[in-house]
RNA sequence: UCCGCGGUAGCUCAAUGGUAGAGCAUUCGGCUGUUAACCGAAGGGUUGUAAGUUCGAAUCUUACCCGCGGAGCCA
């Protein structure tokens, strides 16, 4: 029943007859020959089917066969350097297995609501399958990354009964006879637990933010890698993030080809990620925007507009730290050397695509954490645990966390990325 | 939450306040090599909803609904 060959293994069958299964991309047609594009999820081939090739019967199917069919065609593979593959198929034989009747999603334009209304089926589009390739890349290249680098895999749970910054922006729920809890909006509290157990830990998984964000960097649901290194400072922080980064530009470079020119992606720019990334402490970020003539004031956060100037003066990603410790999250370690500044940092992605990675070192004394909890007017009973790290054998630590929707839609190019997550959760939409 | 833009055929879009149209898709016909194939024909409409102005509203006014883009916040 299964297929017995995929059009990306067809160099090996030049020549020969193969049966091949899958759906009716498009279709061109005369009266006497029939050009069907096939798609199985692995690539596309062009099958010819001329009348005097097949019988009468399976001619006026070729005919018939409507975009998205489902089909089985058998025939010979011819090269052919026309084809975008390189590869042809002459029919001899053409089986139908499922129909498809007024396939919604044409070969023309289409606007974005319609295509999302449309997700499970626009997901069938080669731009889309070329954006959940190179996805999938992207995370199995952060697996491996950390995988050969001594890190535990460590699987923080979805349901918390605190929030890491303040209750505002997280999904809220009854749990049973408990009183409130939430989804989780980062795993990092809990991998810290993990990194002071095994020493390195990375989570891997979906984190939910209830923010009224409307715009093409925001899902309400989103996927998250969160290293946590136990004796590693914000130098060392920054190091490995940078060394990620590189690993994953360079893995998709090297296995998404094609996936990246069906997308028009300018390898060139993605060629330049290279370490070392340039590092530059938010004080004299701000004395760069001041130079350039930009209204910023030391001590609020950099806006959009301004992450977009300061990473367009590089090619490659920017390491933005040590921001004021005041608009920051209450974990994060001051910087000894001035105590109004975090130990943090921003990864901001070249090209304009903005923040891609926040991180810091933790705060590892107790007293000042405590203060730092109080200060938040968070709930401290929720954080007797967190606080317990700090009580027994605490070490310096950092980590960060990388969103990884972000990453792939910097890495393919594209400026919205409600398309590089299968079913996008956004603050208008839940459906399909 | 705020600011801006939009909603017309299945889809993408036109249409001075005066008969609602095109391309694609669909159906039928033509074509032996097409690359979003091409050529010809046909069917397809409560112009987001409600009210108002007007002899007459897709077009003007008001309210509401839905969507898109952005800001703030963040990954």
């Amino acid at each position: 029943m299964k297929p017995e060959i995929y059009i990306k293994d067809l160099s090996k069958h030049v020549g020969k007859e193969v049966t091949l299964k899958g759906w009716l991309y498009n279709k061109r047609a005369s009266k006497k020959v029939k050009f069907l594009i096939l798609r199985d999820g692995t690539g596309y081939l062009q099958c010819v089917v001329f009348v005097g090739n097949v019988t009468d019967e399976v001619f006026a199917l070729a005919d018939n066969v409507s975009q998205e069919t489902a089909f089985e065609v058998t025939g010979i593979i011819k090269e052919d350097t026309r084809q975008v593959g390189g590869f042809e198929l002459d029919a001899t034989d053409v089986k139908l297995i499922g129909e498809s009747e007024d396939y919604p999603i044409t070969p023309k334009d289409h606007g974005i609501e319609f295509l999302i209304d449309n997700r499970h089926l626009w997901l069938r589009s080669k731009r889309q399958v070329a954006i959940m390739k190179i996805r999938h890349r992207i995370a199995k290249s952060i697996r491996d990354f950390f995988d050969s680098r001594d890190f535990t895999l460590f699987d923080p749970p979805i349901i918390t009964p605190n929030a890491s910054e303040g209750t505002s922006t997280l999904f809220e729920m009854e749990y049973f006879d408990l009183g409130k809890a939430y989804l989780t909006q980062s795993g990092q509290l809990y991998a810290e637990a993990g990194a002071m157990a095994l020493g390195k830990v990375y989570t891997f998984g979906p984190t939910f933010r209830a923010e009224k964000s409307k715009t093409r960097r925001h899902l309400t649901e989103f996927w998250m890698v969160e290293p946590e290194m136990a004796f590693y400072n914000l130098d060392d922080d920054m190091d490995l993030a940078e060394e990620m980064l590189e690993y994953i530009v360079k893995s998709v470079l090297k296995d998404n080809k094609a996936e990246l020119e069906i997308l028009e992606r300018d390898i060139s720019k993605l060629e330049k990620i290279e370490r070392p990334f340039p590092r530059l402490s938010y004080s004299d970020a701000i004395e760069m925007l001041k130079e350039e003539g930009h209204d910023v004031e030391w001590g609020k956060d950099l806006g959009a507009a301004d992450e977009t100037i300061i990473s367009s003066k590089y090619d490659k990603p920017v390491m933005v730290h040590r921001y004021p410790a005041e608009s920051k999250a209450f974990y994060m370690k001051r910087d000894p050397e001035n105590e109004k500044l975090a130990l943090c940092v921003d990864v901001l992605a070249p090209e304009g695509y903005g923040e891609i990675i926040g991180g810091s070192q933790r705060e590892d004394d107790y007293n000042k954490l405590l203060g730092r909890i109080n200060e938040h007017k968070l709930p401290v009973d929720f954080f007797k645990w967190y606080l317990d790290l700090r009580k027994y054998g605490s070490v310096p630590h950092s980590g960060f966390g990388l969103g990884l929707e972000r990453t792939v839609t910097w890495i393919c190019g594209i400026d919205h990325l409600r398309e590089t997550i299968p079913f996008p959760r956004m603050i208008y939409r839940n459906t399909p």
